[in-house]
DNA sequence: TCTTGACCTCAAGTTTACTTGAGGAATTAT
DNA sequence: ATAATTCCTCAAGTAAACTTGAGGTCAAGA
């Protein structure tokens, strides 16, 4: 590390564990902003190692790396973000990851009461709801796990 | 619909909503093995229905078409899955949702933390916590949201 | 029968998130 | 001073999960 405290992209991809490769392929989606030095080669903030673990959790939060480009648009640049910057993201992760969460968990209630009744091949089931069929719409399963009213005698 | 209980791979996916070549598709990677008719043209059973509504559910719930095909090996072709067949099945997917919950769960409760704290640009949190740091190997940020120990006086 | 819509195959394209490699310049260590 | 690292750019490759298109066949209804 020079007198400086500015990083060189391998000293970075140490401290985030990140590849140099996966460093620079950031950069070109936005997600950081190196300056560089006389001879071209770039130069990291500290701040950038936290702003690299962001996107590293943001990922596996479920944030695509647009996304993630976008919250960080949020961030200053140069300066070290506030609490107040943090906090504003913070919330809007928190929204998502509540969602993600709920959806999964009521999959897998739905799924445990499957397992005790052995319904994945039968016919009544709380997988088997009218309901359920007649809120989805788009994407996915019209009928969950396959059942449609008329199939009843079928499977 | 023809006088016999096959399905035509139109039909089928009208009734889970995929698209036809979504279908052609999973026939591929193994998840389905319509027959064909005189023809040559694909002839589904009902069964199919369920087990494409299957791997619906269990991409939602992280697994990759390869994991979902290893599952469908485990149930069996031409006849309807029993109850202990889907039994099988579902308990692994119960304990692999478990897990993602978990840690969904966890990373929501740190991320909490830090919002009451704004520690996401301070020193002391629950995310910056040395337990994590050690236990973490390979993929992802060694330190997590960037804290180091030597970074403290930094950001 | 004939026409239209559904189906067929096979090749190539798409998006996301990166990695790998070639050819060369800048830094650092000895 | 020179060798060993590290870095640079750009192009191409990879894997997953599909879609799109070309060129042609099959089936169902008027």
């Amino acid at each position: 590390m020079k007198a400086n405290d500015l990083l060189t992209i391998g000293e970075l991809a140490d401290r985030t564990g990140l590849s140099v490769s996966a460093i620079r392929f950031y950069e070109e989606k936005g997600l950081v902003h190196p300056s560089r030095n006389p001879g071209g080669q770039r130069r990291f903030l500290r701040a950038d190692i936290r702003r690299l673990s962001f996107v590293l959790v943001a990922q596996e939060f479920g944030f695509s790396i647009s996304e993630i480009a976008t919250q960080l648009e949020r961030l200053p640049e140069g300066r070290a973000p506030t609490k107040a910057d943090w906090t504003r993201i913070s919330r809007d992760f928190r929204s998502h990851l509540d969602k993600r969460i709920e959806r999964m968990t009521a999959l897998r209630d739905k799924l445990d009461a499957c397992i005790g009744c052995g319904c994945l091949s039968m016919q009544v089931c709380q997988l088997y709801n009218a309901g359920d069929a007649a809120s989805r719409h788009g994407r996915g399963p019209r009928y969950l796990l396959g059942n449609s009213p008329d199939d009843v005698e079928a499977v």
